[in-house]
DNA sequence: GACATTGTGCGACATGTGTCGCATATTGAT
DNA sequence: ATCAATATGCGACACATGTCGCACAATGTC
């Protein structure tokens, strides 16, 4: 089984996103792709943490920078932080959070309509 | 114009969240509302940094117990905290979470019939 | 092989957060 | 007025988190 997914804060799951999207990296790429809001030191401590919590694995090295990639599943760590973050917002229900997406005008009705579009193509290979 | 908005811990955005359902409450009414996980004293010192953080005032007291209310605006504060988790797991984008929402079967096809009408009636009022 | 460059390993911090316990203060009841 | 029951006011922790700086190590270049 799956080990037990890490808790991790905003600034890991933030780098974490990214080595999810690359693949992998090097400290510096990371440090570069957040912005220049982190300090590489501050990343450097970030992908430390990460590894200590083993959300992230070493990958070799590239000239003299080691890389590192995701050791989680993105879907199953995706499905855990928004599942918490229903809870502590919205008592676990989706409808509310997105009726406050609509709310703050963050979705359109043709996103809806992708919504629906995407959910009916879901249900094709779900018997 | 409002002050900024404080920064909140879960803890402490889930008292506030019962403090807005209640309109005001004593502490042990919160602590009970928050099921058994946490103590008294912690409640408490939630409550303390609340008011400190000046999300949260005293209203008089009923008994020995001292009555809070809220002093933030629950929409802005949702809002904020929304657009706060949207910008940390989707890059800003409310499209994403909903997709993720349906991957993971939050939603149903008649949850997004009912946005779509909620989301209708919004647009009456908005010339 | 010697060196300048670039990265890693760690320690150090200031806060933020969740958790308690206990001395005092406030009340309601007698 | 006195007392027992409850709350509040604080201090104290252990850990988490974001941020740095610096000594030491690994590499690519000449």
């Amino acid at each position: 089984m799956p080990e037990k997914l890490p808790d991790l804060s905003r600034l890991e799951i933030q780098c974490l996103r990214l080595l999810w999207k690359r693949q992998q990296a090097s400290v510096r790429e990371i440090q570069t792709d957040l912005g220049p809001s982190a300090g590489y030191s501050t990343v450097r401590k970030i992908i430390e943490r990460l590894e200590e919590k083993g959300a992230v694995q070493r990958a070799g090295r590239r000239g003299k920078a080691l890389l590192y990639r995701s050791r989680v599943s993105q879907t199953e760590m995706m499905r855990k932080e928004v599942g918490r973050f229903l809870d502590t917002m919205f008592d676990g229900s989706a409808l509310s959070l997105m009726s406050q997406l609509v709310d703050m005008e963050s979705v359109t009705a043709s996103d809806l309509d992708r919504l629906q579009e995407y959910l009916d193509d879901e249900g094709q290979d779900k018997p």
